[in-house]
DNA sequence: CATGTGCATGAAAGCGCTTACATGCCCTCA
DNA sequence: TGAGGGCATGTAAGCGCTTTCATGCACATG
């Protein structure tokens, strides 16, 4: 309260000049030996560091990012961490980030275009100095305020655009597994697909398989487009089965696919020997569905990790070099040829 | 580069100094109009915000923190977001934080100890003014640090502490469970747990139901402690049904269970009829098994909401109140009586 | 022995914002 | 009508760090 100044290093924070004090060195060789230690000599560098110790010092953040414009704070939004396609890249995407120099902060979307944007706005204005971004679906006045901010980002889960990103091709993703069905002999097929409005890996695939399958002079007996979710999909795979005599529901995930091989076995419907049914990203669930589901795998993981590497090119100035990941169909026990018509369903 | 200083505005970023001058108010003015708006009368804040409009102003992050004290982020540190439960906690977490009050900063440790703490410490060092842990497993020292620090902290999937915390007893939780498969008549009861060296959620499963199991005056026949996964599931499965005569199997969380379930179908034996598999957290995957999954119910999204408000309050200086969250056992289709032992297994 | 070179360190000027305190105006009330 | 009070705004002092530039020393060189 009154004489001791020396106190006062107890009841709030050590700063540098009280590091530079103990040490008797300059805040500038303490600032050195935090960020480039190289260029201070052993016996200093150690006085220095053992001060550091007694003092329990860390440094100001905010000081910190203040004089060196820099953050160390990398942003990602995704559309939400509650679909493990995400959370696993983005798991990825952090683990591949340089441990100690970045740390990352994420928020979600849920969907929503608006509410993206202001997660943007809210993450850069936390300071990231790079962004991850999911698909390239979005107003172009984002683009422009992030070009005017000098912010840089890299777009996940997004393809053959001209913008840095790293992810895969969706249609050729679903054409293959469209192809599969074709070969196995159906013509009456029917699609339950994700929201496609403002999303482009759910859009990509419809048309996809929609291409594939007017390559062979079909088209879907029926195409259902739901909100993602298991109940969704199974509720779309019951209207889609009533309504259309469908031998094969393709699914524009796993999550919806999962869902409708729920639906199939409460309606006494057997898999893949009455209907077949396909998924898309391979997810862990794929595998412990019964039947075990045929689905087209994407590296998710990499995927998030070749992001990580890309926003550091970009943010270290370079030029970054876009990535496409290959997917394949996995063939597990969803799939089978149609049910002959003619013949008795026991045959 | 000579003499229109006028356009430094273009070349580099607008300060409140720019903001205050083209207002032709002062920089506290500006200030006043973006933290405490109301202590501005509106002529003036209009102009302000036209100004901050034109010039496409946002704050200076490193700025503002260093002279606010604070940064409006808040850290989390998670085992891993490849785990639903954890993946979920989080979202619901983020959601019941203020919009744009604050952003929130993500790790995982991958539950290595050693990480986890190089994580906190690196989430402190980036202005985090709280943060949200994953149980109280971990080394006294990393509490006491919080402490000199003052960082406030809420421990989730956390309870019975009298650390801050929002979460549920696994002990009660795993007993219901336990219950259940004793009056179903079994006897034969195996367990495949979660790794239980730093997870207290792991060991409160396992000792809880070893301690229910014991009031009945049995114990397992036989318990494999196992790393979270659906393989490493279905091998524990594998050895566990090899080398003890079991009827039931209860396991330690869904994705432990789905793995045995697996396992079960590739073996030939049927669920629930040869064998009950329990699981516990009930996420999605619970639902999509065939039979779906009898399991726990823990309400892991409200956790994470409870954990944000909680932690809000210690923010805000105020005394916050743990919440312990029930649990219920979800009966769905793997659990039944044992099979009798004198009757063929067709009965 | 004078000069040049390189390196470790110090001095001090900001970085862009918030905020305590000062100022001046307008309105109220006796 | 004048003192007092309240309110909107301005002034200016930091917040704690990084970084440029200057300094001085040790050593090599002619």
């Amino acid at each position: 309260m009154n004489e001791d100044a020396g106190l006062s290093e107890r009841t709030t924070h050590a700063t540098v000049d009280d590091v530079a004090a103990l040490a008797g060195v300059s805040t500038a060789t303490v600032s050195r030996c935090l960020n480039a230690p190289e260029r201070v000599i052993p016996a200093t560098r150690e006085k220095v560091m053992a001060a550091i110790r007694k003092l329990n010092y860390t440094p100001n953040f905010g000081a910190r990012a203040l004089a060196s414009r820099k953050t160390g704070i990398i942003g990602a939004v995704v559309p939400t961490l509650e679909n493990a396609v995400f959370a696993h890249g983005i798991e990825a995407f952090e683990q591949a980030l340089p441990p100690g120099k970045f740390a990352l902060l994420i928020a979600s979307s849920g969907y929503d275009p608006q509410r993206e944007r202001e997660q943007i706005e809210a993450l850069v204005a936390r300071g990231a100095s790079g962004l991850m971004l999911v698909g390239f679906d979005r107003d172009p006045t984002v683009y422009e305020w992030l070009g005017h901010r000098r912010v840089p980002y890299v777009l996940a889960w997004a393809s053959g655009d001209s913008q840095p990103h790293a992810g895969f091709d969706n249609e050729a993703g679903i054409a293959q597994m469209v192809g599969l069905v074709l070969e196995l002999g159906h013509t009456d097929i029917a699609m339950i697909s994700g929201m496609t409005e403002g999303n482009d890996r759910a859009r990509g695939r419809l048309e996809g398989a929609r291409r594939e399958l007017a390559r062979a002079g079909l088209e879907f007996r029926g195409v259902a487009e739901v909100p993602y979710g298991i109940e969704t999909g199974a509720r779309a795979f019951e209207k889609l089965i009533a309504s259309h005599p469908v031998t094969a529901v393709i699914c524009g995930n796993d999550v919806l696919a999962a869902g409708a091989l729920r639906a199939a076995h409460r309606m006494g419907l057997r898999v893949p020997e009455d209907v077949t049914i396909t998924g898309f990203d391979d997810i862990d669930i794929a595998s412990i569905t019964y039947p075990e589901l045929t689905t087209v795998r994407v590296p998710h993981r990499r995927m998030g990790s070749e992001a990580a590497r890309l926003l550091q090119q970009l943010i270290d100035g370079k030029e970054g070099q876009s990535v496409q990941l290959p997917t394949r169909v996995v063939a597990r026990g969803t799939h089978a040829p149609p049910r002959r018509k003619d013949l008795p369903a026991s045959a």
